[in-house]
DNA sequence: TGGTGTAGTGGGAAATTGTGGATAAGTAGT
DNA sequence: ACTACTTATCCACAATTTCCCACTACACCA
């Protein structure tokens, strides 16, 4: 299970490093996606496959349903690590996050998630700020 | 159950020990993260765990559930003891608390908190000026 | 009181990790 | 077929982390 934060960089050949704790439970593939809040995401492909057995299965009548189900298959591809455990990011999918050179790597739980450092920086002030009451949050799920 | 009151240091390879007494509750590995009023708390990985399975409870498409799950679980690392029982606090983890050379480590029943020494000591002179107030507050509660 | 064990602190050497280049191999266009 | 260009493989360096051991302090115990 994925967990912490880290930093890392995006060189000029499109090469990022995940960090090797990741690396451990991921083995040598990977499916890389575009994720909510313009943001990446990492699967390892046990989760990936359990991840498409569910959009399979949502009422493709539904335009919504519909409309994510294309997004999320659409942007995927698989990636491989090279010696030292670098993945090569695509041009759009590069694009879609504007990921620059440095950049967040998250580990939550089942999925890693990449962010432009700013943008994650941003993010996680606004809504630490949003939670505000976060003792409260937590007492709701009892922690 | 951990309980007590100790004052530890970090070295300047970021290393901490941990009271031996607190280790043989915690096993090999545990869970360290962001605690409120900055300071910094350690779950032995079965408490992490019923954490961590509320949190993918919460509903992925709202956005303030997503928020709050990526701050917690970013927010954390697994932490190992090395051969001396000693744990490695990473930079941010380090910078959140304000963590400089003397920590204070409190056993508090099922987790464990790590305060920056003298902002403990402000902290309870502080808190133990209001007791009195506390005490009847308490009672309410019926405790 | 000296011996023995445990616990906390510190430091050095070795292995791992992140980053950046260099070189080779493939692709496409003309 | 030859150039221009992207993609892959390999190597080198620096910094960090990991592993191992030494030292000190204190408690416990014959």
């Amino acid at each position: 299970m994925f967990i912490g934060e880290y930093v890392y960089t995006i060189d000029h050949k499109k090469r990022l490093s995940i960090p090797s704790k990741f690396r451990k439970t991921l083995g040598k593939k990977a499916v890389l996606t575009t994720g909510l809040d313009n943001c990446l995401v990492v699967y390892p492909i046990l989760e990936w496959q359990k991840l498409t057995k569910k959009l399979e299965g949502l009422p493709n009548g539904q335009t919504d349903a519909r409309g994510f189900v294309r997004i999320m298959l659409s942007g995927a591809v698989d990636v491989t690590f090279d010696k030292l455990g670098r993945i090569l990011v695509p041009d759009y999918l590069k694009d879609y996050a504007l990921l620059k050179k440095n950049v967040s790597i998250l580990g939550l739980s089942n999925r890693i998630e990449i962010w432009e450092q700013k943008r994650w920086q941003d993010y996680k002030d606004r809504t630490q700020k949003d939670i505000g009451d976060m003792a409260s949050r937590l007492q709701q799920l009892g922690i």
